[in-house]
DNA sequence: CGCATCTATGCGAACTTTCGAATATACAGA
DNA sequence: TCTGTATATTCGAAAGTTCGCATAGATGCG
């Protein structure tokens, strides 16, 4: 395999690599949302979350659509969320060391950012 | 989902972030192999390589067993072998735009990839 | 037009990642 | 033990990422 695709796929990957895009894509799984939308959801800095997107769309990971006023966006290509999926069982199977990283864990709904 | 399970998911991708531990993990695929070997089968460096394979230890994506001088590293869950898959169809999927964000090309043939 | 709203971009400081060079540690064999 | 081989760690410079703040562009409404 050429270097040239490994990077491209390293890029993907650090695309993917930062929790404010991970959570903006696990929302975008559940539908079409406006950058405001997602800012709404997440908040956090208008700024900040259109930068985000900006690296989504650098890495065409997310399609986004202007209607009037708004920019609408999506994930672009369902792989991506087999990816996330898989992912989440990774999680799963691992969650005791994930846990043993981390610190806190328990049902009850957590305020940092939902 | 609570941020810190964001956080833990963004360091699993951060791990997988660089052209170099990619090509670790493809050649991890095929079987143990030990750090030399893959030193030798990469080219590069013998920090290099360690200092990359103490981050993918540090997100546990690989285990490792000392036999005598050596140090045999697997890949510890078939998950993300999967992932690694999932990319490669991704990948295939856009080989076209993959190209055209990458600048560097030659003229020999691609091959793609497995 | 003028003004509000929504989204994107530029800037600079703080922080993180990456690399090679040097060094350290661990084991094997004589 | 001493020597060689295999792997890991530490250091510091260069490069990259992330954030908030300020600002710019684009659209809609009156």
């Amino acid at each position: 395999m050429p270097d040239s695709l490994r990077r491209f796929k390293a890029d993907i990957f650090q695309a993917l690599a930062h929790p404010t895009r991970i959570a903006i894509m696990d929302l975008l799984e559940g539908g079409e949302l406006s950058a405001g939308d997602l800012m709404e959801r997440l908040g956090m800095e208008q700024a900040n979350i259109s930068q985000h997107l900006a690296v989504l769309r650098g890495k065409q990971l997310v399609a986004n659509r202007k209607v009037g006023n708004k920019v609408f966006y999506s994930v672009r290509d369902p792989i991506i969320i087999e990816v996330l999926a898989l992912m989440r069982r990774y999680f799963q199977c691992h969650l005791k060391e994930a846990l043993g990283l981390l610190d806190e864990m328990d049902d009850t709904p957590i305020e940092v950012d939902r």
